[in-house]
DNA sequence: CTGAAAGCGCTTACAG
DNA sequence: CTGAAAGCGCTTACAG
C-alpha cells in the first residue's frame, strides 16, 4: 500500500557517506555542531538525488510535534463547510498554515446524545495535532472541552470564554447597527437572530443593540424579536411573518448577512423596495454583501484577517508563550440597503 | 508540549495484567487469537478507565497506513476556498471521511516558477497521506504529476485524464444548455468560458455549447465569446461589453453559477430585465442558482455526491481494489432566468 | 566536527 | 489463547 520505494534517512546517509545522525542534523538544520561545508554539501546533494522527504509519522513520534493544526467548526446550528463566513476564515487559516509550514486538518465534528462523536475524541487525543483553532458558539455545549482535556493547544475565533481568542467586537458592531438606524430615523425595528441564550455573537450583537436602543430612548416594545438560524432560509420566513404581525416596522436587523440577503428577499417577494419602504443591516460584510441589489449595510470584523491571527497565536502558544488575545477592528460599513424611513412612517406605531 | 500525561499501550497492558501484544490485538480487534471475553472485558476496561487513545504517528509509522486523506485544489485561476463549488465537493468529502473513520486535511498548493511549491510536495512525500482527492482542470501545468510521482494514490474530481475520476459530463451539459437556448428560439448567443485551451471543463462545456449549435445550423459568427474567470467579478464587465458590442445577443450563457449570477447583475445595471430583454443560464446548481432572482437555469451535475464517491474510491483503491471511475448524472435545470426572445428579437442579425 | 545507540509508541511475525 | 522481541524512520543525548 506504501509507495514502493521511499528513500529514508539512511539511504541518505549511505550515498553521503555520512552517518544517519550526521545526515539528520543537517537536514533538520540541527545547531550541534559545524559541518564542514564540504559534508553538508554532500548531504544535501544526496538527498536532492534521491528525492528524500522525512517520514512525518517518524518524526512526530519522536519529537512530539507534527506540524499539523486543525481547524474546528462543530457541525451544529449551521452547516460549517458552506456558510461563507466559516469559509473566509478558513481560507485565511490555510495560507498562514501553509505560510507557516504547516499543514491543516480540518474537522467538524457532530455533537449527539449529549456528547461529540468518537472520531473527534480519536484526533484529539491521538497525538497528531500541534495545535486547534475552534469556533464554539454554542452555549448549550463545548467543543473545546475536549481539546482542553486531550492538552492540545487552542486558539478561539470567536466569543466562548477562553484566554487565547481571535473576535471582532460583537457588542459594539450590534450597538454602531442600531445607533445607525436610530439615527436614521427608524423607530420600529425588527431584529433576527439566534434563540437568546444560545450562540455567544448572536447574543451579544442582539445586547448591543438592544441597550443602544434604550440609551437612545427606544422603549423596547419598539422592537420586534423574531428567531433565525443564521441562514438564508430562516431570515427570509422571519422577515415575512415579522412585517405581517407589525407592518409599522421600518427596519430590520439580520445578526449576519446570510439572513440579511434573506431578509432583503423576502421583502422584495412582498413588494417592499430596498431601502425605500424598509431597510436592512447584516453582520460580517461577507464579499456577497457588497454583491446584493442593494449592497448591504453591515459590520466589518476583519475576518479575513482572523486566520492569520489565529495561527500565529497557536505558533507562539507552542513556543511556550502568552500570546495576547486579539480583538479585531469593528466597523460600520454604510451602503444601499438603509436610509431614513419614508415620511408618515416609523414615527407612530 | 506534549500534553503533560497521555496514556499509552503499555499503560493499558500494565492495567489490565496482560502483553502489550495482547493489548493491541483486543484493542484493534486482531483477527489473531480468539481472547477470552474476561481478558478483552479487562482490556477494554482499562483502556476506558485511564482514557486511552492510540498514537497516530506511531500507527502510522509502523502500519504504513495515517488514515488521512487531503483534499488538493490548487490556488490557480481560483481562490478555491471561497468558491462555492469547492466547498460543496469539500463538504461532501468531509462527511464521507468522518464517517468512515479518516481524517481530512487541505491543501491548496502555490504554482510558480514552474513548479509547486515545496511545502506541498513535502506533504506528498512525508508519508502522511493514505490518499489524495484533487481537482487538476489547469491544461498547464499538473497538480497531480506529483502525487503520482510521490506513489500516494488519488482520485480526481473534474475533467482531468486520469483513470479513477469523478466528474459531471460537461460536454452533455453544455450541449443541453445551448440546445435549451435554441428551442426557446435564440439566435445570437453571449458565450462566457474560460480563455480556451486552459481548462478542462470549460473547454467542454464550450465544445459542446458549440457542436450543438452547429448541429441546430446555427452558424459560428452568431456565437459571440468573451473570456472570463469563473468568477462573478469577471462576468459582471464581460456581460456588460459583450453587449455593448454586440446588442443583438438575446440570451447569454455562463460557464458557471458565479459567472452566470455576476453576468446578471451585469444585465440589471443597463437596465435590462431577466428574462424578458435578456436569457442567462449558467453551470453546477450551487444553492445560490436558485436564490437569485430570478433563479437561474443551469445545469446539474450532482456535486453533493462528489464528495462521497470520491471517498469510496479511494478506499477501494486502497484496499488493492480498481473502483470503477464515475460519470455522475447530469441534468438541465429550467428555472426562471430563460424564456423566449421578444419578438422581433433575435431572428435578425 | 562526527558517530553509535537508545528510544518515541505502536504492530506483527514468530514461538509457545 | 498469550507473550517476548524486532522494527517502522526518525532525533537526540552521550561519547569521542
Amino acid at each position: 500500500m506504501k509507495r514502493d520505494f521511499m528513500p529514508t534517512l539512511e539511504d541518505v546517509a549511505r550515498r553521503a557517506n555520512v552517518s544517519v545522525s550526521t545526515a539528520s542534523r543537517i537536514l533538520t538544520n540541527d545547531r550541534h555542531g559545524r559541518f564542514s561545508s564540504e559534508t553538508r554539501a554532500r548531504v544535501l546533494h544526496a538527498s536532492q538525488e534521491i528525492g528524500y522527504r522525512p517520514n512525518l509519522a517518524a518524526r512526530s513520534l519522536i519529537s512530539g510535534q507534527s506540524n499539523i493544526f486543525a481547524v474546528v467548526f462543530p457541525r451544529v446550528i449551521d452547516t460549517p463547510f458552506t456558510a461563507l463566513m466559516v469559509l473566509q476564515i478558513i481560507a485565511g487559516i490555510e495560507s498562514a498554515c501553509s505560510e507557516r509550514g504547516y499543514h491543516l486538518l480540518v474537522s467538524s465534528p457532530r455533537f449527539q446524545n449529549g456528547q461529540f462523536d468518537a472520531h473527534y475524541l480519536q484526533l484529539l487525543g491521538s497525538g497528531y495535532l500541534d495545535g486547534v483553532i475552534i469556533q464554539d458558539e454554542n452555549v448549550a455545549f463545548s467543543a473545546l472541552e475536549p481539546v482542553i482535556q486531550a492538552g492540545v493547544p487552542a486558539v478561539v475565533v470567536g466569543n466562548r470564554e477562553y484566554p487565547y481568542f481571535v473576535r471582532g467586537d460583537d457588542y459594539r458592531g450590534g450597538s454602531m447597527l442600531m445607533a445607525h438606524l436610530l439615527e436614521l430615523g427608524h423607530k420600529r425595528i425588527g431584529i433576527i437572530g439566534l434563540p437568546a441564550g444560545a450562540h455567544y455573537s448572536s447574543d451579544l450583537r442582539a445586547k448591543g443593540a438592544f441597550d443602544t436602543a434604550a440609551r437612545y430612548g427606544l422603549p423596547p416594545e419598539c422592537l420586534f424579536w423574531h428567531d433565525g438560524e443564521f441562514t438564508r432560509e430562516s431570515a427570509l420566513t422571519a422577515s415575512r411573518s415579522l412585517l405581517d404581525r407589525h407592518p409599522e416596522i421600518t427596519a430590520l436587523m439580520a445578526l449576519n448577512d446570510r439572513m440579511a440577503i434573506g431578509a432583503l428577499q423576502g421583502m422584495l417577494q412582498t413588494g417592499r423596495r430596498i431601502p425605500e419602504d424598509i431597510s436592512i443591516v447584516g453582520y460580517d460584510n461577507l464579499p456577497q454583501a457588497g454583491e446584493s441589489i442593494p449592497p448591504l449595510t453591515t459590520i466589518d470584523h476583519s475576518i479575513g484577517l482572523w486566520g492569520g491571527a489565529a495561527v500565529d497565536m497557536l505558533v507562539e502558544l507552542r513556543a511556550g508563550g502568552q500570546p495576547q488575545p486579539r480583538s479585531m477592528e469593528t466597523t460600520l460599513i454604510v451602503r444601499g440597503s438603509t436610509a431614513p424611513p419614508r415620511e408618515g412612517r416609523g414615527h407612530s406605531g
